[in-house]
DNA sequence: TTGTATGCGTTATCAC
DNA sequence: GTGATAACGCATACAA
């Protein structure tokens, strides 16, 4: 390991022949210092390549300007385009990331808690993995003092401040498109129910189904479909039926719903005119499958900006931290190809 | 701001009549503490809910268990691979990652690299921003005794670890392949050139054409055409000369292919039977494409492994830092669809 | 306005 | 083995 020595306020004090405390008002930028000795200073910390010492700093003044967040995958359209967002307004207020991915795994999830909280970081960002049994350990970090901040996989049961989008609104519009467009037995592919976005999902399109009198087939119903692989599977199965669907809302993914077209297509079905397809996320590559691929718009990057404007805007100053605030981020439904059984848009 | 009083060794030490470095050397599993005393003291900290204190350790010890990244643009699938693979590994050594975007801009690059400087972090794993024209900012955290990794997109001028493709073989397989399916006006879409994989990218075109006969034609090279649209507006030039090309390579990425792909179809060209297109990059869309797209596959998941292996197995023990080791991974041609011209598979 | 002194929480270096 | 003490680099209350 290379050993390396930087300058400090002490060397730009001993240089120039002044107090270190005088050394660190000027580069805060403090009122109580005269304005000759501030440039002077300025001037040769310069000179001397100084660079503050942020480990020093925070441990003086007890706080860490760092968000810890927590995903289950990092290479997952929806959670880097969120990253993104964050990224940019936290580089904005000059605090930085700290990113962990637990991998779906709950266990890894809490390993990822415990660094952060280890770390001391200021708020800790988190979605849930998939495999979410208890928030103990989200627990452990708001008794520690570090903000939580909830987004799109939320745990209900936990009160904290959360960014969601209305997902039982973005299935709803889908469904009810999917109707409009003359579609009678619709399936739903739903994700694992243990997660609040999933039954959400169901909720709208048990309501769109509902509303529009269009009768609820439990044999369309298909439980835990929410890979590319679980939609292919769940799609053989579909319409292998006596009475298959004539349409499929993959409602946990555009994955899942690209299982479904492939597996549609390999079985001499046409889509949209005798199969239509609605997916949700609006992965980059749902606009390029042949046909393109209807879905819901999840704002992912516009999230991001919103979980950290949340925080700086809101719960960084706050002093009193009972109320915890949920912004719910309206998504889009993307009309595309896949679900065009009536216009036909090319 | 909530404050919050978090236990510290001095906490523990005075419930226990002990001192505090017994605790300290309790805790980092020191051979010099009893076996008793060292039970009694990790006990009472799980009963005080006591977390290390990483400020104050790091300060205390002078380095800072952080990685700091710097990438073009998180939301990228070929870097938020790398990323991936990158936490894997320094998740398990226990260090951190914090993350940085330059959004293809030189100057928000460096104020990235300056930011981490100040982190203290132990090293900077960097893929350059197109604008790249100096290597001041690096130059200067190599200064302050920062280790330095450049991936991908490296600064061939400045001598550091490198992690990156083998570009130079990848384009040439690529080329290769192509011109072995009866392909014989190849176009190629470069990228900026200030870049070198750009320009080892058309050499490997080149030595392809070379090494198999093919004439080299000004007219079918097209400069800076590395975007969805730029691909796209080069694809409407070159497809409108009276002598079009038979083959387009778009070097740069398979976004650019897509746009080829794109055009050309509306023009009324078949792929790959009046057309062959190769990408870069296996983008995970370029599967799904009709056709789908050949393309070139970086391992990115396998390099930001090898590039915290890299940190971890060499660079963090190493005692002469004067070998700047460079990796380099080989690419592998996907062959798809798209310039099937011969053995046509569905 | 400037300087002095103290402490943030930890670890390393001494003594004992 | 254990305890006392200093120091990492900085920010701040207080004195001057």
């Amino acid at each position: 390991m290379k050993i390396h020595k930087r300058t400090t306020i002490h060397d730009i004090a001993r240089k120039l022949n002044i107090a270190a405390s005088s050394v660190s008002r000027a580069l805060n930028n403090s009122s109580k210092v005269s304005a000759a000795t501030k440039e002077l200073i300025l001037k040769t910390a310069e000179e001397l390549n100084y660079k503050q010492n942020y480990m020093a700093s925070n441990l003086r003044k007890g706080q860490n300007q760092t968000i810890g967040v927590v995903v289950p995958r990092i290479n997952q359209n929806f959670f880097s385009n969120v990253i993104a967002g964050l990224e940019e307004v936290t580089y904005k207020n000059g605090y930085n990331l700290v990113i962990c991915q637990s991998n779906e795994s709950h266990e890894r999830e809490v390993q990822c808690v415990e660094t952060l909280i280890n770390q001391h970081v200021s708020c800790i960002v988190i979605s849930i993995s998939v495999e979410h049994t208890n928030s103990e350990h989200l627990k452990n970090a708001l008794a520690q003092g570090i903000e939580l901040i909830q987004f799109d996989r939320v745990a209900p049961e936990l009160e904290t401040y959360k960014v969601i989008n209305d997902n039982e609104q973005g299935a709803f519009d889908a469904v009810s498109h999917i109707i409009s467009q003359g579609y009678h037995r619709i399936a739903l592919l739903e994700g694992p129910q243990n997660l609040s976005i999933f039954r959400q999902r169901k909720a709208g399109y048990l309501r769109a189904l509902e509303q529009h009198r269009v009768p609820v087939l439990e044999e369309l119903i298909i439980k835990n479909a929410w890979t590319k692989e679980l939609g292919a599977k769940a799609t053989r199965k579909l319409l292998s039926m006596q009475n298959p669907p004539d349409a499929i809302f993959a409602s946990t993914s555009d994955f899942s719903a690209l299982g479904v077209l492939e597996v549609a297509t390999q079985m001499g079905f046409k889509v949209p005119e005798t199969l239509g397809i609605c997916g949700y996320s609006n992965e980059a590559f749902s606009e390029i499958t042949t046909p393109s691929i209807t879905t819901v718009d999840q704002y992912s990057k516009k999230m991001g900006k919103a979980i950290a404007d949340l925080y700086f805007q809101e719960i960084k100053e706050a002093t009193n931290s009972n109320i915890y605030k949920t912004v719910s981020i309206k998504p889009k439904l993307m009309i595309r190809s896949s679900t065009q059984k009536k216009l036909k848009v090319i």
